[in-house]
Order: C-alpha cells, then structure tokens, then sequence
DNA sequence: CTCTACGTTCAGAATTTTCTAAACGTTCGG
DNA sequence: CCGAACGTTTAGAAAATTCTGAACGTAGAG
C-alpha cells in the first residue's frame, strides 16, 4: 500500500475507533477504498488491510448498510468489488439519520416509559405524591429536550446536501490548523 | 429500587450502550442520580446498581469530568456524595465540544497528514504525477466539509443555553432552514 | 496520635468482542 | 453436469474490556 494511503487509513481508523459511529477496521476499510479510484475487490481489501476475508467480509456489510460503500459489478470479474462514497453530506444524513435520531428516541421512549409506570402506582399517600410530583418535573423537560433533538434532526435531513463548493463557502474564515498528532 | 426509576435507569442504560457516548454503566449511573433529588453516596449508587464500589468510583469520575455529574459535600457525612446536571443543553454542548469535535479535528489532521505526506513523495514519473493529483481531489472536499462541521459546532457551542420553555417554544413548527451566517 | 470510615488503585477473574480458518453453499465457465 | 472461484457462516481462538475484592492511602474524629 502507498505511503499515503497508509497514513490515511490508520488515522480514520484511530478516529473511527473513538467515533461511537464506526469501529476502526469499517474505517480503515472505508479510508482504503476512498483513496482508490477504481473499486477494490473484498480480497484485495483483506490484503491490504491485513485481515481475513472473512472478517472483512462480515465489516464491509456494515458499511454498504449504512451506504457509506457501495457494491460493484467489474464486467471482467466474478469478484464482488466496492467503492467508497464520496458524497460525505449524504453520508452523514444517514448516520444522523439511522443512528443519532434512533438513539434519541430511545431516550424518549424511555422517558415517556417511565412516566408511564409513574401513573400506573397511584400513590395514595402524600409522600408518594410529592415523588411522583418530582420525578415528572425531571422527565418532562428531558422529554422535551430530547424532542427538539428529533426535529432539528428531521430539519437537518430535510435538506439538500450540499455541494463542495457550497460548503466552501459557508466557511467563514481559513480554520487554524490544529495540531493533533497521532 | 422503585420501579419508575428502575424502568428509567434500565432504558437510559441501553441507550447509553448504544451511543457511543457514555457506556452502558456510565448512562445508568446518570439515570439514577437524575431521577434523585438529593445526591447519592457512592455506595447508595453501588449497592442501587448492582455494581462494586471500586466500579462506580472509576465510571462516576468519567461522568464528572464531562460535567454530567457534580460531586458535592454533605455536611453531616464523610462519604462523597453525587448529582446530576439537569441543564441537558449544556451537556450537550459539553458533549458535542469535548468529543464530537474532538473527533472531527482527528479526521481534519489525518487529511492534512496525509497531503503532507503526497507532496513529500515528488513523483518524477507522470503516473505517480496522475495518483497523486486523484488523492488531492478525494482529500480536499473531505477536508472543507470536516471544516464545516467544526464551524457549525462552534456556532451551536457559542449559543446561549435555552431554557426549558424556550426549547418548547421551539417544538410545534419545526425549523425550516439550516441557517449560513454565524 | 491512633483508629476508623472512606475512596482509590491494582492484579487478576469474568465477560464480551473481534478475528480466523475451515466448512459450506452458490455461481459460472466449460 | 462438473469443477473451480468465490463469498458467507460458524465454532472456537485471541484479544480487549469490564468488573471485583483485597490492599492501600488519607483525612477527620476523638
């Protein structure tokens, strides 16, 4: 592998890895093959990245899942060949999409769970009312927190993705270049 | 444990666990102390949770260092007792701020890494000369939309925090537009 | 100063995750 | 149909992580 794409690979890999998002192989298999142009067969990704075919096989699933790789037919060749995306915008709607916006509504679920369970104990006594009274006061605001998420989300998504030169354009100013080596 | 509290610290766990932000331990730990309205002693927190003190010492300090959590003194006692943040906006950005960006400079120092290391090739050859010019095209949108995310993170970090009825305000006619400015 | 109640550290146990290689199923050229 | 070239499944090995209990350090009460 060029020296180049080495560098590339292990640092989205590092990244990927304390993502939440990504583990770090689908990174490293996600930065391999962003930096080819032409498709890559699963065997030359195992390979490159030294790994099984097996285990690239079971990661690179992942990623054509999340439409973050896409599966190619080479006319020439019975092997299964992938391509990276490169429309990084569509790329993250679909994360914030399938991943970040599921998460909130499981919070919410939760919350409004509870509240649920809340109703059903029917406290008669004072000081399981005053409980219940606060245990609302907590729920309700994280509820509706967690709802504002959920629509800027869906506000988020709702739009078109941008184009490179767009989003140039948006930058305000040359961003200082942080120093944060490997 | 009552069973509304039980249900909640039970469902946020799971979220937790699925987050990539906290672990599953760390989002039950959160849950309990914020369905409490008088701080927890580690132990009352342990025994609750099931879990050794030695556990919930190490996991609640990773909740106070992002601010989840507060340690604070209770005059009758010695033990250390714990509470939780109820600002979530604040947390939010303390989240967004302490990781997510984190993770975005990790992707903007690898790309740039990695430019550096292309130039450094000086590739005679027109081939090396061809390779080289494909990568810069795959790296450098990759560079101005990370850029763009950290931007959009420093504008939504920089906001004042909205108080509960404000983010209700917010709710019923969702944003319509992603704003450009700052 | 001593004794005790606490939190923290740490070595290793328990558990979970990741990875491999062999077995298997499928497709396609002959 | 056959055989070879594939990708996938899976049982278990390897590695990483989470968790515990014992040892340790510390601060405050007496």
């Amino acid at each position: 592998m060029e020296h180049a794409v080495a560098i590339f690979v292990d640092g989205l890999g590092a990244a990927a890895a304390t993502s939440g998002i990504l583990t770090q192989l689908e990174g490293r298999i996600f930065a391999l093959l962003y930096l080819h142009e032409y498709p890559l067969a699963l065997e030359d990704v195992a390979t490159s990245l030294g790994q099984s075919k097996s285990n690239i096989s079971v990661n690179i699933r992942g990623l054509v899942d999340w439409h973050l790789v896409r599966r190619v037919r080479v006319p020439g060749s019975r092997k299964d060949h992938y391509e990276a995306a490169t429309n990084l915008w569509r790329v993250m709607q679909e994360i914030m999409e399938r991943r970040f916006r599921w998460n909130v509504r499981q919070v919410m679920a939760t919350a409004t769970e509870t509240k649920r369970a809340l109703a059903a104990e029917r406290g008669a006594k004072k000081a399981a009312r005053d409980q219940a009274a606060f245990l609302t006061a907590r729920l309700d605001p994280l509820l509706t927190f967690f709802s504002v998420l959920d629509a800027a989300i869906s506000a988020i998504n709702q739009g078109q993705p941008f184009s490179p030169a767009t989003l140039q354009s948006v930058l305000p100013a040359p961003i200082a270049r942080v120093g944060r080596g490997t």
